[in-house]
DNA sequence: ATCTTGACCTCTA
DNA sequence: CTAGAGGCCAAGA
């Protein structure tokens, strides 16, 4: 078990329609590097084991890295889950934040 | 073991 | 809003 598959796992219970930041998978890891969650979603082995689209920044802006299309793909992804957006690269973090639920197995 | 890289966050101007 | 700098820590070569 590597840093990385705890962020693939924390990822996948992010539930359709809800999104969550990079920080917050961090502190629900116990740790505060959200870098290391941005490298481990970069390495992210499957687009649709791991929806990465539904992890964007403290700002609710969306990955300009995504590697699965760019932010476009987010963007029309999280769309069609039914979040909602302010701008055409921020979405509407406080009404699709998903907290974690202490998940130290 | 060392060195480089990095989907971030926060502060300052 | 943009731009620059510092910090933190794991993966890969």
């Amino acid at each position: 078990m590597t840093f990385f598959s705890r962020v693939y796992a924390l990822v996948q219970q992010v539930p359709p329609g809800f999104v969550t930041t990079y920080g917050d998978i961090a502190m629900a890891m116990g740790t505060k590097d959200a870098r290391r969650v941005g490298q481990a979603l970069h390495a992210n082995p499957d687009g649709e084991l791991t929806p990465c689209h539904r992890v964007v920044a403290k700002d609710g802006r969306l990955a300009p890295h995504y590697a699965f299309g760019g932010s476009v793909e987010q963007y029309a992804k999280l769309k069609a889950e039914g979040v909602t957006f302010v701008d055409r690269e921020h979405v509407n973090l406080e009404k699709h934040r998903f907290t974690f639920d202490t998940p130290t197995n």
